[in-house]
DNA sequence: CCAATAATTCGATATATGCCGAATAATAAA
DNA sequence: TTTATTATTCGGCATATATCGAATTATTGG
């Protein structure tokens, strides 16, 4: 097997072990859906969240948001970017259309 | 967050924690790919592979492939049936739609 | 029935993960 | 500058996972 095919093949099993924790899940999914329809990756206010309200939902530490957030970031789903005290997340609309396309064998 | 929502998401959670091991998600897209073009999921000779053959490719014991064979299958990503001394499997092709549809937010 | 082949289960071990609370860092507000 | 808020990092613990080899079970063929 090629080194590229193991490259991908490393990238994707990453990703499902970002997803593969209910919680963190939970967050991906929060994340993906509190967007207005047609605006994830959108960079507007209202189409992402912060760490602090993701917490609140999910009654989960703060530091185990951080966490979780920081799997999903590596995992490349989501983005995040400082605002102020606070981290903005996102879900990352290319990655939504890569995972679409793998699952179409 | 209703019950229903939970059983949900730890489905979910489920299927990519099957598949977030690289040599699960290795076995997964053999199965997936091994089948002709249209065919996953039908039920025919030519469109499975049995635990041997998914061991021989990926140079693990027969007892490795056993237990993610078992994995991919208790997720529901998979289906198995004995035949004679093999025991054969395949991708359920519900499953893929379903996945596809999860990422279409 | 006995030997061969395929697959599963079992036992063990090393590693990874999830979670929390405490301490620290970054920013904002008074 | 001091205080408050938000988020991250760190240390630790309990649990889960991946993997292997040995033993066991299921099936086939002689």
């Amino acid at each position: 097997m090629s080194n590229d095919t193991n490259n991908k093949l490393d990238k994707y099993a990453g990703i499902f072990k970002a997803l593969s924790n209910p919680n963190r899940l939970k967050i991906f999914i929060s994340l993906a859906t509190c967007c207005k329809p047609g605006t994830i990756g959108v960079f507007e206010p209202g189409n992402t969240a912060c760490v602090g309200d993701i917490g609140k939902d999910l009654s989960i530490v703060p530091s185990t948001v951080s966490h979780h957030v920081k799997e999903l970031r590596r995992a490349g789903l989501i983005k995040t970017r400082r605002q102020g005290q606070n981290i903005e997340c996102w879900v990352d609309p290319e990655i939504l259309k890569e995972l679409k396309y793998f699952f179409s064998f």
